[in-house]
DNA sequence: AGCTGTTGGTTCACATGTCAACCAGGGGTA
DNA sequence: TACCCCTGGTTGACATGTGAACCAACAGCT
């Protein structure tokens, strides 16, 4: 069966986009690292934590925000544990479970941490792109999660944003 | 100093990006794996050697192509050798350096590799966004790239295409 | 109650990435 | 030539991610 290449300008695209991809995390995972000591990875779970009622979950819906691997997790959330950062619990009405929660330590470097993240994501991204050239990106985003969760099987990830606290002490917004 | 927070439009850029990105790496990586048995790691070092003339290169222009760090690459390489996809010998005009081949088997397997590759990115990305949303694509990696080059040190990284053999043979244009 | 299949988590072995240390070979300069 | 610093590359220790195996608890049946 006859191949369909890619034509320059597609070609051009995946290109760009995959390098921006690489160019992105890394940035984004080392300033984290350097500046607030947490892994891009630790500040989603912090994130998804302190967004949750009284910044506890279950393990398993943790997964779910995160998309992670379970193994994935657990592994995580053992680091984390040993750092101080969150602390587990068996859950009382299913005694399979484990309840994740945030620790004091853990609510305090994400909400130092926030502002330096938020910092660099209008730094890199949202300080530099028009409105149209955002919703654009969203446009494109959602058709590939279309995508993905056509061909594969599952979803695949819902970014965490930096509500902090219960409700809006430290939201991403205003 | 006041944290300019993200508006929920800006928070929703953002996270759909990231959504996208850990998305679309995912899948990659695994149809690569699963059904030509590459990462999709190895794929893009098999690319740029066998995009090189005579599918050599010296180390660390290889390096520079990728974006890897060095030890990366060492480690890689050692590993692919160790499946005979690449080989190395001492460079003869440099006796520190390597240079790198890309083998019989190699390329093999990247040219068996290849039309699933571009079939997939087609299927994931491509053949579902309009040209204008694909431009829109470009002008914001590029936006992103000048503004990591402006802030951290280096460049970003430059993705390999598929062009196989010298020439065009299985270029992924056309 | 007793079976059985599913679910939530952990663990192990292994693949991969990072950083720092190291080493050998350039290449300039005295 | 001798000295020094830079460059190209490897290595080892360690952090992180993945898949499969495993285990205990739940849940539906009989």
């Amino acid at each position: 069966m006859a191949v369909r290449w890619l034509d320059p300008g597609e070609q051009r695209a995946w290109r760009s986009l995959m390098d921006m991809q690489d160019g992105l995390s890394e940035f984004i995972d080392r300033q984290l690292r350097t500046r607030c000591g947490l892994s891009h990875a630790d500040y989603q779970v912090l994130a998804h934590l302190s967004e949750a009622p009284e910044g506890r979950l279950r393990s398993f819906e943790l997964g779910e925000l995160l998309h992670w691997e379970k193994s994935r997790l657990s592994q995580h959330l053992g680091r984390m544990q040993k750092r101080g950062l969150t602390s587990r619990e068996r859950c009382r009405t299913d005694q399979r479970g484990a309840v994740v929660a945030i620790t004091p330590r853990g609510s305090d470097l994400i909400e130092a941490a926030a502002p330096q993240h938020v910092g660099d994501v209008r730094d890199v991204l949202i300080g530099h792109v028009t409105a149209a050239e955002l919703e654009t990106l969203v446009t494109v985003s959602g058709k590939v999660q279309d995508r993905l969760r056509a061909l594969g099987k599952g979803g695949v990830g819902s970014y965490p944003g930096c509500s902090l606290g219960q409700g809006h002490d430290l939201d991403l917004d205003r």
